[in-house]
This record gives C-alpha cells, sequence and structure tokens, in this order.
DNA sequence: ACCTTTCACATAGCATGCTATGCAATTTGT
DNA sequence: ACAAATTGCATAGCATGCTATGTGAAAGGT
C-alpha cells in the first residue's frame, strides 16, 4: 500500500485551491478598507448592481449576482438593518419587494469602488496590460466551464 | 451630479468579483462531489495537508493553509466530531494538540482526490496546457499581490 | 526563583454562503 | 372560475471565514 501516490495532488497547483486562497485574501483586503464605510464585502457586492440600477427585486439580484435567494435575502436584511436600503412591495406584485438604496448608501459609491480598485492594483500590481487581460479571461473562462454543470465534461 | 460616473466599476472585469464567483462555484461543485464521502471543502482541504504529514498541531496548519486560527479550530472540531481525526496533547508540549488521521479519513484520500480533480478539468476543460499554466501562474501572483500587504503598493 | 512575555489553543460573535423548507401571491391550464 | 403549478420571499440549520478575547503552559529576562 502505498501512502504517497504517484500522481499526488499538490495543491499549490490545483485552481480550485489557489481560487479559494486568492478569494479569501481579495474579500480581506476588500473588508479591511470598507470596514470604515459600515460596508462588508457583499454588501459592496449588492451595492454595485443597485448604483446603476435601483429599484431591483431580490430575484433580480439574485441573477444577476449568481448567488442563492437564500444567501441574498439575508444580506439585504442586514442592508436594511444598517440604513443602506429600504424595501417597498411592489404595487402590482404583492409577493415582490422592491429594493431602493437610501442616501448614505448612494454617498458610499465613490470611497467603496476607489476601495476596490486598489485591492485589484493590490493583486494585479506587478502585471503588465496583457497579463492582467489573460487572467480575467481566463477565471471568466473557468467560470463558464463550472457553470455548466450539467453540460458536456471533457 | 452625475450618477453614472466617467468609470464605472464593472464587476464583469474586477479581479475581486470574478475571483469571488469562481471561488463560490469551485466550492459548490467540489462540495456535492465529496458531501457523498461525509466531506465538506476545508475538510478536504485540511485532510490534503494531513494526508501527507500526519501528527502536524494546529498551528502547523493555520501555516500552512493561511487560514487564521479560529477558523482551523473550528475545521478541527468539525473533523474530529464526524471521526475524521484525533487530537492528543503533544507529550513534551502540554499546550499543542498533535492531530492524528483516522483509517476511516486515510481511507477517503483517493475518491476525494479525484473528485477535486474531476472539478479542476471541469474549470479547466477548454483550455490547452499553456493556458492551463498560465491561469495557475497568475492566480499564484495575485495571491502574491495580495499577501504583502504592507509591502509597496503601486 | 519569579515575573513577564510569548505561544497554542478555545470560544464568542458576526458575515457570507449553502440546502431545505414553508408560505402567500400570482399565473396557468382546463 | 378554480385547482394546480409557479414565483417571490422568509426562515432554519449548517459550514467556512473573520476579529476579538480568554486561558493555561512554556520560555525568557532579571
Amino acid at each position: 500500500m502505498n501512502n504517497t501516490p504517484a500522481d499526488p495532488f499538490d495543491r499549490t497547483r490545483s485552481a480550485g485551491y489557489l481560487a479559494n486562497h486568492m478569494a479569501r485574501l481579495f474579500a480581506q483586503r476588500l473588508h479591511e478598507r470598507i470596514r470604515p464605510l459600515g460596508l462588508a464585502p457583499a454588501q459592496f457586492m449588492t451595492l454595485l448592481e443597485l448604483w446603476t440600477a435601483d429599484g431591483l427585486t431580490q430575484s433580480d439580484l439574485v441573477e444577476r449576482l449568481d448567488v442563492e435567494q437564500a444567501t441574498m435575502a439575508n444580506t439585504l436584511s442586514r442592508m436594511e438593518r444598517d440604513g443602506l436600503i429600504e424595501r417597498r412591495t411592489d404595487e402590482r406584485d404583492a409577493r415582490a419587494r422592491r429594493i431602493y438604496l437610501t442616501a448614505r448608501a448612494r454617498a458610499l459609491r465613490k470611497p467603496a469602488e476607489e476601495a476596490a480598485s486598489e485591492v485589484n492594483a493590490m493583486a494585479l500590481g506587478s502585471m503588465d496590460q496583457d497579463e492582467r487581460t489573460q487572467l480575467i479571461d481566463g477565471i471568466a473562462r473557468a467560470i463558464n466551464g463550472l457553470k455548466n454543470n450539467d453540460a458536456a465534461e471533457c
């Protein structure tokens, strides 16, 4: 019985492991920068959509940000608690609750986006424009591969 | 007052946003494959180290996997609860508790690593070997940039 | 020896993400 | 018109990750 198999799994070259590590670091760096604004990463992500399109429903956000409905419901509850959004029942569909930004949330756009750009610069700082584009494109392709769950798995 | 600024933050081209999205998809795909084995993603990550080096301490794992000590403590508690590890107090240092795999955990190595490889293949399926290496290297560089928090920020 | 500092770990509290489930409102099929 | 299916959202329960804090054991300085 061989304890170290012929083809050992090397986590330092595993896309999944590295993706997790990178995402944790991004979240930490972002969080420490937007915490002074009273924001957390998932709230910032949600605001990115609401800053460009106010009055969306929860299911709109679920679709655009590709998170589960329950996750978004909880994030929105915390944002309402923190005075970032208001939820008003849709006039035509009593099930839906449209989401509107408060003045406070609108005011946070610039500093928060700057913080995020800063973190991106920190990650990509050592790369030229070509390398950055290649990395972004590569991640986007990986996302596509992972999304087509049922599709042909090579 | 311009509601849509000249340089809008495009989340679909933001490394941080994409990193988060990719990591969530990786975790989902991995989890659905290793759940039948009774494993969760962070447990698998921890096992990757323990499979190659049994008898580590909690702080060894913290250092190798770059997670916070409290995070690792909780993950190890769940792994102990689930019969994957045993913790025995170090003979020479009464503070440390060395971590040993159970037979059950040892038996899970092959199927779990195969599941992870399958997910990696799913993500990288459309790329040739060069493209895969470039993506892995790019992520590794981003990780380095994000880790040197205090270092020169461009 | 003794006091301070450091180290290894545990715990509390919170945010984010998931699955599973439930409920009420709308839509659909007949 | 009405039963069945679908839709929009809430909640419970859990895993993973963080910061902050506490505790007991070991190490170091005097």
